[in-house]
DNA sequence: CTGAAAGCGCTTACAG
DNA sequence: CTGAAAGCGCTTACAG
């Protein structure tokens, strides 16, 4: 393999100038830098990176942690941020969390990430206090996206989950239900988190607006997945009297649940109306109405949010104004939320 | 950050022994281990990568490339591999391609490939001649999943293509169906390669093994997602009297001939029968037939498959015996794909 | 704008 | 079984 040094005896310079021209830096004068190109063109010389991040102390790589890669909106998201990573030569570390202890430990283990990475970025993950704290004491830049913790000094992007489950459930209320359902995550399943609450929540809140006391026996706990969603609607089936309309946390959980209420003779929406959230790619092919979220959106703008001070990194230049960077390193980035209506959602059934 | 000097001290031994114990080589005494083990433990110590990769030679690292996460067949492997790696203490690099020249040039260029990763999986993943040259030359270990180009030396895993269409075309036989519809990939999209070609090759050989003659107006080529699906039912409609069968290089395809077929005013499976390939997530929620592959166990096996001999390397121990290794290299390992019949196919309508 | 030299933090023969 | 020392291939002050 060509080294640095190949480089600089074919260019004649020296191995820092070679280093200098290679990275584009400005203490380059011109003829030098296209002769230092040019060897290294011939060579078809790559830098070492083990050798480059050793000596400067940065590893031009970000970990990227989901938990569950094969969801749509993970996909759609890593799709995004591996786009633009790469776009700015960084390299792109996949941690799929999957409930795996193991791999929690070896990413969240600080001193190993620390080591590894120059920024992190955490998709819909939870953190246990110890990991929050350790992740906040060592400097790391970061961002979160989605729901999941807040690290103190790490943006976050995501949307209001609260007010999607609102609108979600408006729209039931509007078409005349009276008995909705919510089916949603699980508290011991460390996928949702607070997603699974805040949409709990818009859900009830739009309930009580209606003047409708919420219902313990239609609100049912289940996994963020399809198979999750149809056994929710199993269970709901098996409590007695079916709701007239379910609002699902997720578009995989409202396809699911649809499954089962037609396993179960029911028809969607002439007598039970479904509408989940996301805009899943297939939400369309299946007629589900739902609220959909930007999730490639999300991706791209939180790379840009965890990149832009990274780049600035090597000239600090002048202090940003307050509150430019600090609002979005302490205010979550809302991105807007959209009611989609399609054929899942109908009014109720005249008694 | 502590370094393995701290722990040496710590520990009373010196670098070269913290080296050697943490890594489990057995030329440690196990009462010295136990100290080292304990030093590390009590200064959270973890080794740097970029040092040990500079100083040892390898990365820990496998380069994984995909056309597309957000497909379910790419999501579903990249989930299996991941698992693996991490579980083997690799880290994996993810790069989706998505038909983008510039990650194409960044990963397959093999010098930046050959200083960054141990060993490199395509999925998928159609080469170039000249790429194909530079990585046969690189004698870097690798895997290929799924179709795509063969790279000499390294072992596929994959499904038997021209069997799985087969299977699906004769189903639609069997039904009675006797115009029937093929919807596949473009041989632009770098994406599909040598599935497309095989999936159609299955096809037409099961039409003539029926007697009946393959009518380039019922075989359409069209992107291998859900709206390139949907557009090429919606040409097959456009283009006179509908096929009564459809058979679809993919499930996401499928889906999306679904949609048009019925944003035509046509049932599935009344008016047309649809089947595809894959046995995706949804396929159950939608009713879809299909031949079902097993995406997950393609990730296991071909991981399994590409870390074996990376682990005996550091002791090569007895050659294989000739034909063992051999075999895996040279033919691919084909895994069983399964006839799946669920509500979108059904026997022709009497005329 | 450019170079000589130190140093990044490990691993690996080599010697004992 | 263990250690001293060289070396992996870069980048970065520092000096000019």
């Amino acid at each position: 393999m060509t080294r640095i040094d190949d480089v600089a005896r074919l260019a004649g310079v020296s191995t820092a100038t070679v280093s200098r021209a290679l990275r584009g830096l400005p203490t380059v004068s011109a003829t030098t830098r296209l002769r230092v190109l040019a060897a290294a063109e011939q060579l078809e010389y790559a830098v070492s990176p083990s050798a480059s991040r050793l000596a400067g102390g940065r590893t031009g790589t970000v970990a990227v942690v989901v938990p569950r890669i094969t969801r749509w909106f993970f996909a759609t998201v890593v799709e995004a941020v591996e786009e633009f990573l790469h776009e700015a030569g960084y390299d792109l570390l996949l941690y799929n969390l999957g409930g795996r202890e193991q791999v929690r430990q070896r990413v969240l283990r600080t001193a190993n990430l620390h080591k590894r990475v120059d920024a992190v970025m955490l998709v819909a993950t939870p953190l246990r206090p110890a990991e929050l704290t350790a992740l906040t004491q060592l400097d790391l830049p970061g961002i979160t996206i989605s729901s999941g913790s807040r690290v103190p000094g790490w943006p976050c992007v995501r949307i209001d989950d609260v007010a999607a489950a609102r609108t979600a459930t408006r729209h039931l209320l509007d078409l005349g239900h009276r008995r909705i359902a919510h089916i949603s995550g699980d508290p011991d399943d460390e996928l949702a988190f607070t997603t699974h609450l805040d949409r709990r929540r818009g859900y009830r809140a739009a309930l009580r607006a209606a003047g409708i006391t919420p219902d313990p026996s239609l609100d049912i706990e289940s996994r963020f997945t399809i198979e999750g969603g149809a056994r929710a609607a199993a269970e709901l089936l098996a409590r007695g009297e079916p709701p007239t309309a379910i609002f699902a946390a997720c578009d995989e959980m409202a396809m699911g649940a649809i499954r089962a209420l037609r396993d179960a003779g029911l028809r969607v929406p002439q007598d039970v109306s479904v509408i989940g959230v996301d805009d899943h790619d297939l939400a369309g092919v299946l007629g589900l109405s739902t609220i959909a979220q930007p999730a490639a959106e999300q991706g791209r703008l939180a790379t840009r949010l965890l990149l832009d001070p990274l780049a600035a990194e090597p000239d600090p230049g002048p202090v940003p104004p307050p509150g430019a960077g600090g609002d979005a390193a302490t205010r979550p980035v809302i991105l807007p939320t959209r009611l989609v209506v399609r054929a899942s959602t109908a009014p109720p059934r005249a008694h």
